[in-house]
DNA sequence: CGATTTTGACCTGCGC
DNA sequence: GCGCAGGTCAAAATCG
C-alpha cells in the first residue's frame, strides 16, 4: 500500500505538470501572475514551501485554485487505488485457486511417482521440488513419458544425494534465498551464477553451477543422451561486434585456429584458462554473410567457479544449453489449453541484488540451432524485431532429424527502442540502452517478463496442437492451466530466464535493487540472474577479425543461415554495433 | 622470461 | 579405404 501511495503522489506531480504545460508554466510550480512569486509545492510531503516571504500575501488565494487542481488529481487518485484493489483482489482469488489445484496435483505427482519405483517423497519434499523445480509439477495427462523420466530422475537424485536441497539446486540451479538474509529459504534464484552464488561458491570451493545443470541435463535427457552421435551441447552467441572477441569475462587462450570451410574468416579455437583443466572451450568467427557479426560458440561447462564478470554469460549459455537439452524435445507433447488471461511467473523474482556493482547480461535476441552432430543452441544477438503486429510468433520448424527443434520468435514491440551494443571494454550491452530505454517501472519489468512469456506460452501451445484434456474456458481454469504449463515446460523455464536476463539487464540500472513479482503459492521468491557482470575489462585476446571487412561492410541485418532447425528467440530489441573499437584489432590476423 | 599467439602437423569422424 | 573437414597439439614466434 506504501507503494501505492508513493504511485499515487507520483501521479499527482504528473498531472500537475500537465496542468502546468496546459498553461505553459514551468511544471512542478504553482506560479503567481506577477511572475516572480514561487510557490514549491512538495506532493510527497504534502508540504508547501515558500520561496518568497511576498508569497505569503496570496497564499490564499494560490491555495485556492491549487486546491481545485488536486481534486481532480485526487479524483484520479481514488480511481487508481480502487482499479488497485481490484487488481490485488483479482489476483489473491486466482491465487487461491491456482493453490488448490497445485495440491491436487501435488496428490497425483505421489500416486505416478509411487507407481513409478521411485522412492515415495513426504509432502514437505514434495512441496520442495515443486517449489524448487519448476518443471517438476505434471500437468494432468499432458506429462509424457519423457517428463516422468525427468521427474524420477531428480528424485533418484535426491534419495542419492543427502544433502536435498543441494540436489534441486543442482538440478535447475534454483538456490533458496531470503530478501533480508542470505540463508533465508524464501528466495527462488534463477540465477546459475549471481553475486551471492558467486561468493557462497567460491567458499564451498563449488564448480559453476552450469555444469551441474549440464550434468544433470546429460544423465536425465534420455532422449538426446541415448542418441549415439550426440555430443556436448553447444552454446552459440550471434553478436554485432566489432572486436575480435565476444569479452564474456572469462579469460581465454587461442589454441588453434582454423579455416572453415565456406568461410573465408578462419575460426579461432579458445580454451578457458581461468582454472587448469578446465574442459570449456570456445570457438569465434565471424559470420560469413555479415563480418560484423561474431558467432562465439562455447562448448563444455567450467569447472571451477568464474569471474564475476563472466557469470552473466555463463549463466545465459547454461540456460540456453538447458533450454536446448530438455526443452526442444520435452516440450513437444505437451497440450495446453490457450488462456488469454496473464500468466503468473510462478513465483520468480527477477531483480538484481545490487544494481550499482553488478551489470547484468543483456540479451537482446536469441536463436537456437542444431548442428549435424552438436545439438546447439544459437543466442541471436543480432536480429532486429521479427514483427510488429504479432509481436510473439512461434514457429515450428523441424528440419534437423537428429536434433529437432523449435522455433519461436519474441518480438516485443514496446521494447523497440532499446539497442545493445557489444562493448569493447566489458560485456557492455546496453551502455547506450540504459540511457535509451523506455521509462518503465519495476513492474513493467515484470509486466514486460510476463507478456512474454505467456504469449510465448500461449503461441507455442496454440501452435502445437488445441487442447484436449478440457474445454472449459473460464478464465481462472486457464490462468491455472498457463500456470501449469509454466510449470512443466523446462525449455519454457529456459526462454524464461533469457527474456528475464534481458529485461533485467535492459533496466537494470535504472531500477531499484530488486524487482519482486508474489509467486502464486505465497512466497516471494528472487530470480538474481546473471547480475554480476561489472565492467572491469579482462584481456582480450587477439584473436583477429575482419576488421577491413567491418569498416566496408555495412549493418546487413538478419543474416542467420543456420543449417538444421533453429529456434529463434528474437525478443525484439534491435542491435546497434558499437562503436568503439579494441586495439587488439590491429593485430587482426584472422582476415 | 613467462605467457600467449601462430601455424603446420596430426588426429578423428564422416561421407562416398 | 580414401579424402575431406573439423578439431587439437605442440613447437616456434611474439609480446609484455
Amino acid at each position: 500500500m506504501e507503494v501505492a501511495k508513493r504511485a499515487s503522489v507520483v501521479e499527482e506531480n504528473r498531472k500537475l505538470d500537465q496542468l502546468d504545460k496546459k498553461e505553459n508554466r514551468e511544471p512542478g510550480k504553482v506560479h503567481s501572475s506577477n511572475g516572480t512569486q514561487k510557490l514549491q509545492i512538495d506532493l510527497s510531503s504534502k508540504q508547501l514551501i515558500f520561496s518568497s516571504p511576498q508569497m505569503l500575501i496570496s497564499q490564499e488565494q494560490k491555495l485556492a485554485s491549487t486546491k481545485v487542481e488536486m481534486g481532480e488529481v485526487r479524483e484520479e487518485n481514488d480511481k487508481l487505488k480502487n482499479l488497485l484493489t481490484r487488481i490485488v483482489d483479482d489476483y489473491r482469488s486466482l491465487q487461491t485457486h491456482y493453490f488448490e489445484i497445485v495440491q491436487q496435483e501435488k496428490g497425483k505427482t505421489v500416486k505416478e511417482e509411487s507407481l513409478a519405483t521411485a522412492p515415495p517423497m513426504d509432502v514437505e519434499e514434495e512441496q520442495e521440488l515443486v517449489s524448487l523445480s519448476l518443471g517438476s509439477t505434471i500437468l494432468p495427462g499432458g506429462l509424457n513419458k519423457r517428463e516422468e523420466k525427468s521427474c524420477i530422475e531428480i528424485n533418484r537424485n535426491k534419495e542419492d544425494n543427502k544433502n536435498e536441497e543441494e540436489s534441486l539446486k543442482l538440478a535447475l540451479d534454483y538456490k533458496f534465498e531470503g530478501p533480508g538474509s542470505k540463508s533465508e529459504a524464501n528466495v527462488l534464484s534463477l540465477s546459475s551464477d549471481n553475486s551471492f552464488e558467486d561468493t557462497k561458491d567460491e567458499e564451498l570451493g563449488e564448480p559453476w553451477p552450469p555444469s551441474k545443470i549440464m550434468e544433470n541435463i546429460r544423465a536425465g535427457d534420455d532422449d538426446l543422451s541415448q542418441q549415439p552421435q550426440v555430443k556436448k551441447a553447444r552454446v552459440s552467441v550471434r553478436a554485432r561486434c566489432d572486436a575480435p572477441t565476444m569479452n564474456d569475462g572469462c579469460q581465454w587462450r587461442k589454441y588453434g585456429q582454423k579455416i572453415a570451410k565456406g568461410n573465408p574468416c578462419p575460426r579461432a579455437y579458445y580454451r578457458c584458462t581461468v582454472a587448469p583443466g578446465c574442459p570449456v572451450r570456445k570457438q569465434v568467427q565471424r559470420c560469413a554473410d555479415d563480418m560484423s557479426i561474431l558467432i562465439t560458440t562455447y562448448e563444455g561447462t567450467h569447472n571451477h567457479p568464474l569471474p564475476v564478470s563472466a557469470t552473466a554469460m555463463a549463466s545465459t549459455t547454461s540456460a540456453a544449453a538447458s533450454m536446448l537439452m530438455s526443452g526442444s524435445t520435452s516440450s513437444r507433447n505437451i497440450s495446453t489449453p490457450i488462456s488469454s488471461t496473464s500468466a503468473s511467473l510462478h513465483g520468480l523474482n527477477f531483480g538484481l541484488s545490487d544494481a550499482s556493482r553488478s551489470r547484468p547480461f543483456f540479451l537482446p535476441t536469441a536463436s537456437v540451432s542444431s548442428t549435424p552432430s552438436y545439438p546447439t543452441i544459437t543466442l541471436d544477438l543480432t536480429a532486429p524485431p521479427t514483427s510488429t503486429t504479432q509481436p510473439f510468433a512461434v514457429n515450428r520448424l523441424i528440419s534437423n532429424p537428429k536434433y529437432p527443434s523449435t522455433s519461436f520468435s519474441f518480438s516485443s514491440p514496446e521494447t523497440s527502442t532499446i539497442s545493445t551494443s557489444w562493448s569493447n571494454n566489458y560485456l557492455g550491452y546496453g551502455s547506450q540502452l540504459y540511457n535509451k530505454a523506455p521509462i518503465s517501472s519495476l513492474s513493467n519489468i515484470g509486466r514486460h517478463a510476463q507478456d512474454s512469456i505467456l504469449n510465448f506460452y500461449l503461441q507455442k501451445t496454440a501452435n502445437l496442437k488445441a487442447p484436449s484434456t478440457s474445454s472449459s474456458s473460464t478464465p481462472s481454469f486457464l490462468t491455472d492451466s498457463i500456470a501449469k504449463a509454466i510449470t512443466s515446460d523446462p525449455s519454457f523455464q529456459s526462454a524464461l530466464a533469457a527474456a528475464i536476463t534481458s529485461y533485467v539487464g535492459n533496466h537494470g540500472p535504472n531500477q531499484a535493487a530488486q524487482t519482486t513479482v508474489e509467486a502464486p503459492v505465497g512466497q516471494v521468491y528472487g530470480a538474481k540472474w546473471g547480475d554480476q557482470l561489472n565492467s572491469s575489462s579482462s584481456t582480450f585476446s587477439a584473436t583477429p577479425c575482419a576488421s577491413s571487412f567491418l569498416s566496408s561492410k555495412s549493418n546487413g541485418q538478419n543474416s542467420t543461415t543456420q543449417n538444421g532447425s533453429n529456434l529463434t528467440f528474437s525478443l525484439g530489441f534491435p542491435s546497434s554495433r558499437s562503436a568503439s573499437t579494441s586495439p587488439t584489432e590491429n593485430k587482426d590476423g584472422i582476415s
